[in-house]
DNA sequence: TATTGTTAGTTACAAATCAAACTAATATCT
DNA sequence: AGATATTAGTTTGATTTGTAACTAACAATA
C-alpha cells in the first residue's frame, strides 16, 4: 500500500505544476507589456487569428465562460484593441473586431508566442513534443 | 509565416487545458466530500504523506507561498483535520500534525488519487506515461 | 545589552473568479 | 397575436487569490 506514491507522480498536480511554470514567462509579455489578463489574450489571439467574430463564437472556440469572455472584452474594448458592432437581423449578436491597433499587438504577441513555444520545445525531442502534445489533447477532452 | 499556429499547439495553452481537465474529476471528490480547496488538499497530502512537519516546510516542499498555506491550515484546523504545537525552543515554529480524522481523511483521499491517478493513465501506454512525466518535470523546472 | 537583521506566520486590501440572477432580443407554439 | 421559451450578453455578490505590510520570536553584531 506504501510504495511511494508522492504527489510529483500525481497527474493532475504535476500538470499544474508544468502549466503554471510554463505559463509564467509568457505571462509576463502580455502583462507588461500591455496591461492584460490571461483571457484578454486568449480571446485577443482568436480575433487575430481567426477574424471577426462574436464573443458566443469565442466561448464555445475557447471553451470559456460567457462572463469570463465579456469581461475581456470589455476591457480590450477600453484599450482600444477592438470594437463591437450589432448586427442589423439580430441585434443580440455583437461582431467583435480588432482595431488596427489591436493587430498590432496581435502581431506582436503572436510572434512572441510562437518564439516562446520554440524555446520551451528546445527541451523536447520531436517524439517527444509529439507524445506530449497527444498526451495533453487526450487529457483536456477526458 | 502563417502556417496555421493555433492555441492548441500552444505549449502553455495546451498544458493548461489539460491540467484544467484533469484536476475537475479529483477536485470533485475532496470538495463535496469534505469541502476542502485545493490547496488544503495538498497540506493534507503533504502530513499524510510524510509525517509532523511546520507550516515553512510544506512551503518548500509543495512550492505554495505562504499566506496560502497559512490560509490552508487554519482552514484544515477548524474542520478538525489537524492540529498545531508550538516548538518549545523557538516558539516561530509550529509542528503541524494531523489529528485521527483528518487521517481517516488523508487515507480516503489517498486511495481515491491513485485510483484517479490510475484511471487518467489508462489511456497511455506505459512509455507514453514516462515521456509525459519526463516532460511535465522538466517543464515544472524551467 | 542595544541595534539591526532574519525568519515564521498572520492580516488586510486589492484584484480575479465563479455562480447565479438578470435584461433585452428573438423564436416558438398555441 | 399573445404567452412562453431561448439566446447573447451583462451585472451582482460571494469566494478565492495575490501582494505587500505587519507582528512576534530569535540571531548576530557591535
Amino acid at each position: 500500500m506504501d510504495d511511494s506514491f508522492d504527489l510529483g507522480q500525481f497527474l493532475p498536480y504535476a500538470l499544474n505544476q508544468a502549466a503554471e511554470a510554463a505559463s509564467l514567462g509568457f505571462q509576463a509579455r502580455y502583462r507588461q507589456r500591455y496591461g492584460m489578463l490571461r483571457t484578454e489574450w486568449r480571446v485577443l489571439f482568436h480575433l487575430g487569428r481567426h477574424g471577426d467574430m462574436t464573443a458566443k463564437e469565442i466561448c464555445d472556440r475557447a471553451s470559456l465562460h460567457k462572463t469570463k469572455v465579456s469581461r475581456a472584452v470589455h476591457a480590450l474594448e477600453e484599450k482600444r484593441f477592438l470594437r463591437r458592432t450589432e448586427q442589423i437581423h439580430d441585434r443580440r449578436h455583437e461582431t467583435l473586431s480588432l482595431t488596427p491597433k489591436g493587430q498590432a499587438v496581435y502581431a506582436d504577441l503572436y510572434k512572441a508566442a510562437r518564439a516562446y513555444d520554440a524555446a520551451l520545445s528546445a527541451q523536447f525531442t520531436s517524439q517527444e513534443r509529439d507524445v506530449l502534445d497527444r498526451c495533453l489533447k487526450k487529457l483536456a477532452q477526458s
